[in-house]
DNA sequence: CATATTTGACCGCT
DNA sequence: AGCGGTCAAATATG
């Protein structure tokens, strides 16, 4: 019953973008290094006007619907199943006032891998019908600092490479986590707290992304044992999103069907402070939910990419 | 020994 | 009453 479901067809849209963004991200990661500039330069720009074309879309959207659109139309029960963007849900709050945005993501390991909040176990539970255990965890932050930000894992029942992620509640505690530890080195000056505010969105997006690759990229196990390590996080791409997008049509979309995955170190563009921090990012748009998305989110697209 | 995880009990909501 | 979420004692781990 408690179906989890959707949050506004824009948000759902925007998502899907983010996703080609992500991946374009992947690609300018894999080129940064390398010989041509000039296709990093080129990915930059794609991405710069995919996020702009997002933000279009969530003005129109916001506009156009209001905060109760059901995606209903466009999401097939059936098509969620293995085809699921790589994120499901973000949720108008309910009667408890917590946030809640559900995230798919993979892991070679048992658990996902690190999402660069530092979390304490507090609990398991067999779910019924749901073939894998739920997993609960806390802000470890919560008796130095009160912070209430909690999240359930679980094991998809389709793959054993994917968890469901849900995310309760925002994060009050001023982290010193891992990959933020990087990040303050070269931008001292941000406090991540996940202040609601939004211009600070952009510049709050901290930790760093990791997706998995096909190759023997990475042993995720190994990310997740040290909590020094830097706080990689692991999606998946939005391959099929199929339901509100076309992903196909966009030159962006990799030859990514799920099983494409690429791992981001800590990910910096040229300005120097930007980064892709995946629960920021679905924090802001969860923000989108309902009403007044764009009075609170004023982002200036050009800062983005510098 | 300190800290993290496991696991059954407990509790509140539907 | 049953389920999902949390607590907390027991246990594991370094």
């Amino acid at each position: 019953m408690a179906s989890i479901v959707d949050g506004n067809g824009g948000s759902r849209l925007v998502v899907t973008e983010l996703g080609h963004v992500k991946e374009l991200a992947r690609q300018l990661e894999v080129h940064l290094g390398g010989s041509s500039p000039d296709l990093c330069k080129h990915l930059a720009s794609q991405i710069s006007s995919i996020t702009e074309r997002s933000i279009s879309l969530l003005i129109t959207t916001s506009t156009l619907d209001g905060p109760r659109k059901r995606s209903a139309a466009t999401a097939s029960p059936l098509s969620d199943a293995s085809d699921a963007p790589f994120v499901k849900a973000t949720k108008r709050r309910t009667t408890m006032d917590k946030k809640r945005h559900e995230v798919r993501v993979s892991s070679a390991g048992d658990h996902p891998a690190d999402d660069g909040h530092s979390w304490r176990k507090y609990g398991q539970k067999e779910i019924l019908g749901a073939k894998h255990p739920r997993g609960y965890y806390r802000c470890r932050h919560r008796h130095s600092q009160g912070c209430a930000a909690t999240k359930q894992v679980q094991r998809t029942d389709e793959d054993r490479t994917f968890f469901d992620v849900v995310y309760l509640g925002d994060h009050t505690c001023v982290q010193r986590a891992a990959g933020q530890a990087a990040a303050d080195a070269q931008a001292p000056e941000y406090k991540d707290n996940d202040n609601p505010g939004t211009s600070s969105f952009v510049q709050s997006l901290s930790s760093s992304l990791t997706v998995k690759t096909e190759g023997p990229a990475v042993q995720p196990e190994q990310q997740l044992q040290g909590r020094d390590a830097p706080a990689p996080f692991c999606f998946s791409t939005p391959a099929t999103a199929s339901g509100c997008l076309v992903p196909e049509r966009s030159p962006f979309s990799a030859p990514s069907t799920s099983d494409n995955w690429a791992v981001f170190p800590p990910f910096e563009v040229a300005g120097g402070d930007v980064l892709f921090g995946f629960e920021e990012v679905m924090s802001a748009i969860d923000r989108a939910d309902g009403d007044g998305f764009l009075d609170d989110l004023d982002i200036d697209v050009s800062s983005f990419f510098v």
